[in-house]
DNA sequence: ACCTGAACACCGTTCAAGT
DNA sequence: ACCTGAACACCGTTCAAGT
């Protein structure tokens, strides 16, 4: 594949380029190792050395696309509360922002994974709010609401959010990669564990 | 590095030695991709291709450390589990096994990912026993403890024992990928969860 | 300024050959 | 039977050179 050769200024267009390609990869192949300079830059038309403009080295490219990826799956949570917030219905919003956080990671087993395995002494490269601290915020907020409403228990907010979003990531990771298990229902997984732990009524 | 040559029948010594570099290097380098071939084998003090006689291709060495490692999770949790059992305290007994199965993930950070890391459609090669269910199942056992002793909600015990494991699993590779983060302390959410979810006392 | 051609040092894996 | 030497097709990354 060849490509037409870019003008001055316009360097930024290959990177975004880049990222998109990384980002399909990514989705088609569910393995982080499949991701390979080579086939980024041959999807695009261009020879490997261009991606180092724009990129210092691989985990670099990984990193943007994680970045991009965390903002989708807060959005995704986000927008699954937003009725059911509107409406008063504080527990039911955060059930529908569990469950839309764990449908998430089903649809994208190898992206949600490539979410958590960039390793500790690069993430701080992250934006700002993209290293998952929104949709945390987000999930304590729910609780919190929750709470106001009377349909939790008082327990320190913060300390309830850290736990159901350590299940909820045990829960998305462990269901997709020991697909073999004779899980629960998964709907009664969350419901078990917010009833239990946040103290939420039961649908 | 070179290595006496091996008589005829004595395949099986390199076997274990090469599993013995592997597990090593794993634990010291915390990254999968830093356990190359060629590492193990000169570790080892043998070239490349002896190692294919053994085993056949790098994700089988690499299942083959896991299965190792999946045992010695699970004996570590068994023991932590095993004098408050044995004194009927079913509840400390429960509470003192999660907290070794996540003392055991934090001393082997890059092990402990590993375990998980295996693909789906490759885990049918390990064997029975090994692929994390004798720990589940002892998980399940002291959850049942609990509910014969009265210290335990009566629910179905494979539903609480699936949250649970999510959670802890969830806890594990969390706290440490997210080492920044502003974690509560692990022995309160282990309790927060024990307590909300298998109804235990709290200590 | 932006991109390419060619090379470097690695990797997993295989094949023929040695003892 | 067990192991080695040498090679293959890849990979990430870099350097000098082209337009």
């Amino acid at each position: 594949v060849s490509r037409a050769r870019s003008a001055r200024g316009r360097g930024d267009e290959l990177r975004e380029e880049l990222l998109d390609a990384a980002e399909e990869l990514l989705a088609e192949h569910d393995d982080e190792r499949q991701v390979t300079i080579r086939a980024i830059v041959e999807r695009v038309g261009v020879t490997p050395p261009s991606l180092y403009r724009h990129f210092r080295d691989k985990r670099d490219v990984i990193e943007q696309v994680v970045a991009r990826r965390f903002l989708a799956l807060g959005a995704a949570t986000m927008a699954a509360a937003e009725g059911p917030a509107a409406r008063g219905e504080a527990a039911e919003a955060l059930r529908a922002g569990c469950l839309a956080y764990l449908e998430w990671a089903r649809e994208n087993p190898g992206g949600y994974a490539v979410l958590f395995r960039v390793r500790r002494d690069t993430e701080l490269g992250l934006p700002e709010g993209s290293s998952g601290s929104v949709a945390f915020d987000g999930l304590r907020e729910g609780i919190e609401a929750c709470q106001e409403a009377g349909q939790a228990r008082s327990a320190d907010p913060h300390l309830l959010a850290a736990v159901v979003w350590t299940s909820l990531h045990g829960l998305a990771t462990l269901t997709v990669l020991r697909a073999e298990f004779p899980w629960p229902d998964l709907e009664v997984m969350v419901d078990t564990l917010l009833h239990g732990v946040v103290g939420t009524p039961l649908p």
